[in-house]
DNA sequence: CAAAAATACATCGCAATTCTATATATGCAA
DNA sequence: TTGCATATATAGAATTGCGATGTATTTTTG
């Protein structure tokens, strides 16, 4: 695992983005997808997972939709368009920003 | 500026990093010099700087060697064989997670 | 089939980190 | 002589992700 500090800051822009380029998802599905795609390297915690997305819930980046399976609750979470479009912006600043530390760190 | 979140937990593979490639320097000039390398997109304010060298003397991965500048004192801040060593593991944990980051992001 | 592991959601409070604001002081240029 | 850049430093505020904890269902495995 990574020194969790590089993580912060980092984390908003993972969710919109896997929420951007796969449509719905569910919290669950998305830390499994960012350990895959990480090899186990990035583990994100349901600690984290939730209220970083109940917090896009209230800015309205995000909308939740239930589904039941079997006796089960699943809350997908999509993007709106104000959440896409943040999406964009928080990418683009991604980005830049790894470049510039690219730079400085040769 | 970049949103500031991104910058936590790189801040001090910046620092160790700027000591490995340059030698010595204070802490003013650090800032300065990552001011300028980013195009003043990256602003290491004091309160940032100064506790996290201090913590590094504390930790032993800088020793700081002063020099009298006219009236003014300057404290120069430079690795020591830890500190090194530090900045080594801290770099290529960083440049793993870019990769990682990358590939997430796509 | 029973136990264990994985799936799935969620919250509380802590620890860690950086920034804002503030304080102090010198050197230099307009 | 006023203001800006240089230069160091700290206290407190704000933010964030994590650890611990809790609940409950489904799947796997011995």
């Amino acid at each position: 695992m990574f020194d969790k500090e590089l993580l912060k800051g980092i984390l908003p822009v993972i969710i919109l983005k896997l929420l951007n380029d796969n449509g719905k998802m569910y919290g669950y599905q998305m830390a499994q997808t960012v350990k895959n795609l990480s090899g186990d390297r990035i583990l994100i915690k349901e600690g984290s997972m939730y209220p970083a997305l109940h917090k896009f819930r209230e800015i309205g980046f995000v909308e939740i939709e239930t589904e039941n399976i079997g006796k089960r609750v699943r809350h997908y979470y999509y993007l709106t368009d104000s959440g896409k479009a943040e999406c964009r912006k928080k990418e683009s600043e991604l980005r830049a920003f790894i470049r510039i530390i690219q730079q400085i760190i040769g």
